[in-house]
DNA sequence: CTGAAACCTGAACCACCTTTCAAGTTTGTT
DNA sequence: AACAAACTTGAAAGGTGGTTCAGGTTTCAG
């Protein structure tokens, strides 16, 4: 067998463990997208924690392990809000309004989340592929039915999906992460993007 | 005066050091593609340049300061690229269509331009955020002139820029960067993305 | 109550890497 | 040829920070 990250348990039996753990996880989640990955350091992480060097070991195998968590947690934790945001009543249409607008809301309440995935490319690049491939496909799905249901054209498919995504990630960058004064608000740039979804810009 | 990079000339000023600085970038390139910012080594660098340890210190000041120099190198590349592949006789639509296809093959050409590059958002966020307005600004440029042309609805600002780059970039990361067994070709996908963005995906 | 397992502690270990520097070599000019 | 400037060299200084570990404390089932 290969060289698979086993998890080699070591979840908390305990209370006090959980409550640990749960104070290194958020420790993490502030080191990390205050400083980055390389710049962060156990020591602070464990210091903002409030617990000794040590314990950190008690609950993660490495820095890298720490963060693999974290990734996958985020990564959770947008699908979460995503489906939250969204209801099958919507027309197709609708949904991917509310689809980018959610994603909006969300990244704005949650900026180090954009930092944390994005810097998952090159600290664990297989939760970063699968992160976004993950929502690619549930991009797809919902650009399929809504071909099915006679609002979208027939035939879209994966390049399709990742235009919107890629559409979605960058105005998330541009208007949230690097928002400037006199931006228009969110729902403004959802309806734009909207426009140029179904209608195009040709004339 | 503050903490200016001031680039505290370390031009080479004969034959024989012009070729060593080059040995340098392109050693890096290699070096920085291949293993990331962090992991890559200065040491790595100059053996694989050929060249003594303090050579390096010779032609820059920092391992930051390499990789400033690269990443300016690159979005120069990336522009210069765009700018042959385009041609002012085309149509507005046209252009979008060569644009795409051009930044397609030219990542195919150099992946770790695209590598490099996304790193830069860590390790150099200044250069990161310039390479991306920069080319944000030239893309929201040929839309208002195919509005004017009447080729393009008028109207179309910035956040039609933002969403046309996201499309592009991250069909660049699917198609180019994690492109699979049976993927459509470059020619096809710019032809998909293009009739996305011209006559979007409403019925 | 009691023993074992879980948990915590923080100094020290250690591997690695950037940067410096003093001394030697090459290049180009007068 | 002769000299200065440009360039090269590689050992070692100097720092950093992830990881270990032996010993102490807390928790909890029986």
């Amino acid at each position: 067998m290969a060289a698979t990250h086993r998890p080699s348990d070591k979840t908390p039996r305990t209370e006090r463990g959980r409550i640990t753990l749960r104070k290194l996880l958020d420790a993490a989640a502030t080191e990390f997208a205050d400083k980055g990955f390389h710049e962060a350091s156990i020591s602070g992480i464990t210091r903002c924690a409030g617990v000794a060097l040590g314990t950190f070991y008690t609950y993660f195998d490495s820095k890298d392990a720490v963060f693999r968590a974290l990734v996958s947690d985020m990564s959770a934790g947008v699908g979460k809000a995503a489906r939250e945001a969204l209801d099958p009543s919507m027309g197709a249409l609708e949904i991917e309004r509310a689809a980018l607008r959610a994603f909006l809301e969300f990244a704005a309440e949650h900026k180090e989340i954009y930092r944390i995935i994005d810097e998952a490319e090159f600290v664990d690049p297989d939760s970063y592929r699968t992160h976004y491939e993950t929502i690619g496909a549930r991009i797809e799905e919902r650009l399929r039915q809504g071909g099915e249901s006679g609002e979208f054209v027939p035939g879209l498919g994966t390049p399709e999906a990742w235009a919107l995504m890629g559409m979605n990630v960058f105005l998330g960058l541009r208007y949230v992460i690097w928002g400037r004064e006199g931006d228009p608000d969110f729902a403004e740039i959802a309806r734009r993007a909207n426009i140029l979804l179904t209608q195009g810009i040709g004339r």
